[in-house]
DNA sequence: GGGAGTCGTAAAAATAGCGTTAAAAGACAG
DNA sequence: CTGTCTTTTAACGCTATTTTTACGACTCCC
């Protein structure tokens, strides 16, 4: 199974832009300061990337071509909870407002100073160590040979074939994931769902989970991806072989 | 460190400025926000603010009449890692550089607008709600190379092998775990458990504490994890062998 | 030593929770 | 408007869990 451990001497930043010169020159600039360097040029590859390599943090314009900034750190923060700093031309509050709701952790405005991003980053780095680094690893890619989860793509595969599921379905699959190992209690996954007034009707889940672990390929009679704690909730597991 | 508990209903922030008309238009806006507010007009009244109240976060202006803002951080940062968002007049990078190295989190130019002070505020708080909350994740493990209790996880193993607990015996034991060494009343597990009606069904706790004493394994002929202090509850006890 | 109260175990009965199926209702794109 | 995909509703069998019932054993105290 691929688990991103973060188990680095260096820490890892991600820089999603377009424009090549300032990716050289972060990339100058970043490097000197002894970051370890991923670099994606659109907002798709930068996804896939992150969620490949769990970088510490991304640097992330937010005039890409392919899709909007805004989208690809909404699409982020739906696993993510790097910090991110968005680049942009744009000085509008109204910009800066959005993406900091959306998440963001910081926002710089084109042009900016080398010294001071820098130590933006240092700053949001800094964060990190206190909070995430202990953190349990966000597995955001899960495989493991039968089974593929990737949810920064939205895709999953079972024996290589894609596997189609309902925006429900998967956004219970996602929770689960997300506290792999865990148990998720019923009335959690109702209420992040369903909303908060439907904590009580269990069987939205039983039927939904029903059809999540036959999408699956989970088999009642042997140990099954999605395991059930009766009274409780349910918790998504890697299968020991 | 001092650990402050926070346990308030709103946010506080901690307001350090000089100038009235800035304390002011702070004040109104969050407070419109719904956070609680402190506010010092000098770095040493803040400092103390900050000390006896341990505000979640700190708005510092850099231009304070007694002394330098820097110094305030810097004193501030000796014993507090509460989120401080920096207000300056002077937009030179050297000075943001300075400030955020220091430890401050964010940086903001006077004029500002309030929309982004606002969402730059809620960034933070967000960013403290994770490390906070995460922490108080109590992960409570015990494990005596026999035994293994895994609260957070809900998993139990005897010698490796995973245990099946009902509900009502892991609240039984999760109670009694909780209290080790400590007796636990009968009636207390039954309020927690059964609710207030059944104080005095001891019965339905002697059936669950049998089978969760075979499901832990324990010998009734030698020390036992569950123990019985007669006609007052049970305790849970390490075993040394 | 004996009786009253307390505890432990075993089995049966009752209840609650889960998984599944099928059909109806709703949402949504062409 | 129509057909398709998704969600909701309803119903049933099954299993896990809890409760009931019954009985033997132990302890404390006189």
């Amino acid at each position: 199974m691929t688990v991103s451990t973060k188990n680095r001497e260096k820490p890892c930043i991600l820089i999603i832009d377009d424009e090549p010169q300032i990716r050289h020159f972060l990339r100058i600039s970043l490097k000197t300061e002894g970051y370890e360097l991923l670099e994606a040029e659109n907002g798709e590859t930068g996804l896939g990337l992150c969620a490949r390599h769990s970088p510490d943090l991304v640097i992330l314009d937010l005039g890409l071509p392919d899709m909007d900034g805004s989208d690809v750190l909404a699409a982020l923060r739906e696993w993510s909870s790097a910090p991110v700093i968005i680049l942009s031309v744009r000085d509008r509050e109204l910009e800066k407002v959005k993406a900091l709701d959306l998440g963001a952790n910081d926002y710089v405005t084109k042009p900016f100073g080398v010294d001071e991003l820098l130590a933006r980053v240092r700053t949001q780095l800094r964060n990190l160590d206190r909070s995430n680094r202990r953190s349990t690893d966000a597995m955001v890619i899960f495989d493991d040979g039968t089974l593929r989860i990737d949810l920064s793509m939205r895709k999953i595969t079972v024996n290589g074939d894609p596997i189609k599921l309902t925006p429900k379905e998967f956004a219970v699959l996602k929770i689960l994931m997300l506290a792999s190992g865990k148990i998720v209690t019923q009335s959690q996954l109702l209420k992040d769902i369903w909303g908060p007034t439907h904590t009580k009707d269990t069987h939205y889940l039983r039927i939904l989970i029903g059809r999540l672990r036959q999408k699956l390929g989970d088999d009642p009679t042997e140990q099954q991806y999605i395991q059930t704690e009766q009274g409780v909730g349910y918790r998504f597991m890697e299968l020991d072989g």
